[in-house]
DNA sequence: CGTAATATTGATCATGTTCAACGTCGGTGG
DNA sequence: CCACCGACGTTGAACATGATCAATATTACG
């Protein structure tokens, strides 16, 4: 399985050495995981006590209110570290669930501890993916709170093309979409019905393409204006 | 000033060496700053170099769209820890902005390293805050997306209820709530119109009161019911 | 005491939800 | 091979929640 993307995030915040990459790759290859599209990884409650480290599909973060409302709450794609440090605390505080068959790498505390221990580049990069995280979790508050359905729906689009394009899964304008309608509608905190309408319309104004699982940008310049877009949050540029 | 709430606050998460302790008291008498209401204590785009933390005083965190729309992100209370690590992103994602009259303690890089490097239940403990303000960041991602406006503003009290309860500021069944009715319309992605509509039927329920800038919870477990609010996600209770 | 910020009210409007039906596609078992 | 099935996507109509606009209290404070 490929190791790539791991790389490839982290580089993007940080310069790794060369022996921090090295480390990073054979941690990597210890143990992976696969699971199939809408498996849970973890669960609210579990006691949380591995690293986990994505190396292909979708993922997300996700809660559920007791009366079944289910609020996506972030993806999770090729090449992103999950919950480190996580397991400080005595249970999960969300689920982690495949959108997609995922395969992913396995460590466990002591490894993952051992991992940045050794090399101060891997600890800063590895700092960095988790402080991105939250400043990600921050961007869709307002997202949610203070958005209209066709800004969501255009945000979340730039924030992917974004992410995947760092770790080299964007192909020109274009990238593999594999979640569902519903997926999405609970990301950006729609109805379903309500997300094919808007869908509807982003295809009608001709920014995009979304057809057999692939959105293709069109204009990306305009999708990015019409979800007030900026792609800082994503702490991508190296200081 | 006090340094209570910050023990209060990083003893909930994690008992603290007597060392600890002393160490975090000394290092939060070094430099304490005031600000004044409306305020900005750091602002999106700056380059993030000190760490705060809060002595007395609300603040929040909040992000404004190009036409003014503002999203409060959360609220940050006495001895909350801000922005532990964010030094290494070149610039602040997000504002700070003091909601009241706020004091904090300001450290430089270099003395919140050194204060975490001296003791592990220390550096444990604000990981757990740091950890904690993610978890609290993902509840209101649902609490914004899913949540109608009576369950949202419900749930937000029932958050800053147990966090003022943890840092000894809740006095029976009431507490200090200081911020405006726009404010919390911000903090909970309504309009402020609707903001006041919804606290009056808050009101006409019996559950709450709210006046003179003061919050009394008459009936928590009504309150809580009509939020879904379940205090896991704050991660209060030591492992 | 005057003034600005904050809170409240009513009326109208808009965005997005809900419900129910139907269409489409891909896979599976007879 | 094809009929069936289930998941997903699409449509229309009615409805509801919350936004907006504008005016009017009320309060805090210099």
């Amino acid at each position: 399985m490929q190791t790539q993307p791991v790389v490839r995030r982290l580089t993007a915040f940080r310069r790794l050495s060369e022996k921090g990459a090295a480390a990073i790759e054979s941690a990597l290859q210890h143990k992976t995981v696969k699971a199939a599209t809408c498996e849970d990884l973890a669960r609210e409650g579990d006691r949380p006590d591995k690293v986990r480290i994505f190396l292909s599909g979708w993922a997300c973060r996700y809660k559920v209110l007791e009366d079944g409302r289910r609020q996506i709450l972030s993806f999770i794609l090729p090449g992103d570290t999950c919950d480190a440090h996580i397991y400080l605390f005595a249970a999960m505080d969300h689920s982690i669930g495949a959108l997609t068959p995922v395969v992913y790498s396995e460590l466990e505390r002591a490894a993952f501890e051992q991992l940045i221990a050794a090399d101060i580049s891997v600890a800063e990069a590895f700092y960095c993916e988790m402080l991105a995280a939250s400043s990600v979790q921050r961007e869709w508050a307002i997202n949610l709170g203070r958005r209209d359905a066709l800004e969501r729906v255009a945000h979340v689009f730039c924030e992917l093309f974004e992410r995947l394009r760092v770790v080299g899964l964007v192909d020109g304008n274009s990238f593999s979409f594999p979640v569902t309608q519903m997926d999405l509608a609970d990301a950006t905190g729609l109805s379903t019905v309500h997300l094919n309408r808007t869908l509807q319309e982003l295809r009608a104004s001709r920014v995009i393409t979304l057809r057999d699982r692939n959105l293709t940008i069109h204009d990306y310049r305009a999708l990015s204006n019409m979800a007030m877009f900026n792609s800082n949050y994503l702490h991508l540029e190296r200081k």
